[in-house]
DNA sequence: TTAAAATACGGAAACGTTTGCGATATTATT
DNA sequence: AATAATATCGCAAACGTTTCCGTATTTTAA
């Protein structure tokens, strides 16, 4: 297979042990730099390409991370990734990316395979359904590299990177108050996740701090299932006391509220103002009328996970990842679903 | 690293040979029921994990699919790659994704970083700005194993999985005219895309079924900048010979129509109607108008990909893939977008 | 001039699997 | 009862690297 040529043909032909050639590839002090050349120029006639698997399993690393996400039909995660591979591509690191489809089991299948080895580190953003991290706390205390970002899991003491969850919720919900609104819907994933805890908990202290108390019958928890989602909104947004202000925590639970709206008379934002965080700028632009955005640092939390592990992976005799919880801040966009009429 | 414990260890620890080990975790007719009973035991107890490269090593083979694409901030190759990973996934095999955005330099450097035989095919489309296949050719010389989707290399022998893109082309565009455009503007990516050749070539032909002939000035070429792009078909839409329809080849471009239009006066669908291949139907019903979509069976491409590819890899002895074009046909929705008014 | 040090390279082990082959013990065949 | 066949297992090689160690040659130091 591959190029056919291995490390003992190219050295036959240069009439050297393998040991030498190995050690000119990599550029050792031990070699003359006249046999160097020789080696290298003939490395590049033959097209010989290293197997991978051979170094991996001597030098016990793969030049690989995983990237173990919630769904893949996200921009927010799609720019994460692109971030991730910017950096980590000019280092020679290549990606496994893996989609736990929003299920637990299937995350904790992935993990398991993942602890053989396969990749040198995990960077990831747990599921909804994720309460029992007893696989993820498993895999840091063998030492495994394991990074979070987004939905990250609070009691494993790693690096995690999220963007700053509660005062753009509490700035976000403030915005809308001072847009007139006094009742403002909540919408979530799962109340597991580190982020809805987050953004929940800036939304409530903003209504404490307008003197207004939240509504339990506006706090509307979603599944995976979006058909099921937009009943659930349009139901809340038809109920006797209707809101006049919508926090949807998450991307696609705006757009199912898009959906819902479609479905009723209500006019955003006459009757109803919408914020959400929203990473697909392009969309946000385009919804009728234009959607008001929390927009996250995708792209610079993916590089900066990269970063993070690429010195922890390159550097010799690295110390573990710290545990501390990296912030970097969202940018509000005012756009027309939370202009005051 | 990994979990610690290997063949030889387990084996001392059940007073085995390590060849009887594996051969008993390998479910071996040449062990006895009672052996492999207490060896799958004693390795679930162990929590024993094979290690992933030497197993790749001796066997020359890596249970790993590279997945290389233009973009990942698409929702159709996002869905396709869900597609792949669904049955990839069952087989025990792992997913290298790579994105050359759209830069046939990083495709080619990806291409050859791949030759190593890290992975053991390759199932890709090709950027937008490949039009020296020399890379790819070579790839296939060599007998790796590689399938394209969607944006395809006609001249490599190998299997290719599209849609339908002449007839959904055709019938879109003889939707458009049915529905009273005389002018039809028509959007691409590249001229030198396997998708843009034919569904230019059906769009062309249904204008000529119709009696009409295509006007150059409304062929637009678009790049990669969405600026650029939205400015370009802003200025054809409001040239002297502006259209009354508009035919848009790829998502992304369809979004920048709208964002085009909005910069304008011209009214949907009053003024122009719009089709385009569109993979994001939540996001198609909810632009204003909704988008009358083009619907490629997404998932469908990448499950059928992924089952070849399966099949090839884990049957013995194989034959090559064969060279083929498998086409899956689309689904065109009608929307608002080209209603008659 | 001689010992010590530096330079440049080769031999062989090691990483953790799988597997061809041989060895032994058990069972079946004639 | 003697032989052949079968069942079950161990030894060792092999996959392609990297690297520890040894060695021969040259250079430097005293």
């Amino acid at each position: 297979m591959s190029s056919g040529v291995n490390l003992k043909a190219l050295a036959a032909e240069l009439k050297l042990s393998p040991s030498t050639v190995s050690r000119a590839l990599n550029d050792s002090y031990e070699i003359s730099e006249a046999t160097k050349k020789k080696v290298v120029f003939m490395a590049e006639k033959l097209n010989y390409q290293p197997n991978p698997f051979a170094r991996s399993l001597r030098e016990n690393k793969s030049k690989t991370i995983a990237v173990v996400m919630p769904e893949r039909m996200s921009s927010f995660f799609a720019k994460v990734i692109d971030g991730i591979e910017e950096v980590t591509q000019q280092h020679g690191y290549h990606l496994l990316v893996y989609s736990t489809h929003e299920d637990v089991e299937r995350e904790k299948k992935i993990i398991n395979l993942l602890m053989n080895g396969r990749a040198d580190a995990i960077v990831m953003s747990v599921s909804s359904q994720t309460s029992d991290i007893s696989h993820l706390a498993r895999l840091h205390e063998r030492g495994f590299p394991l990074i979070f970002f987004d939905r990250i899991c609070p009691d494993i003491p790693t690096t995690k990177f999220i963007t700053n969850d509660y005062e753009s919720s509490y700035e976000g919900t403030k915005h809308l108050i001072q847009q007139g609104c006094r009742k403002i819907a909540f919408l979530m994933l799962s109340k597991e996740l580190s982020i809805t805890k987050e953004r929940y908990r800036g939304y409530l202290d903003a209504l404490k701090a307008a003197g207004l108390s939240p509504t339990a019958s506006l706090q509307v928890t979603c599944a995976h299932d979006e058909e099921k989602n937009i009943e659930a909104i349009r139901a809340m947004l038809t109920s006797a006391d209707r809101p006049d202000g919508l926090f949807s925590s998450v991307e696609k639970l705006a757009l199912a509220t898009y959906h819902a709206v479609k479905r009723t008379d209500i006019k955003i934002p006459e009757d109803l103002k919408i914020i959400s965080f929203f990473s697909n700028l392009s969309i946000a632009g385009l919804l009728t009328p234009s959607l008001t955005t929390i927009t996250q640092p995708t792209f610079e939390i993916g590089e900066e996970c990269a970063k993070l592990l690429i010195k922890k992976l390159t550097k010799p005799r690295q110390p573990d990842l710290p545990n501390q919880l990296i912030s970097i801040p969202s940018k509000i966009t005012i756009r027309s679903s939370t202009i005051a009429v």
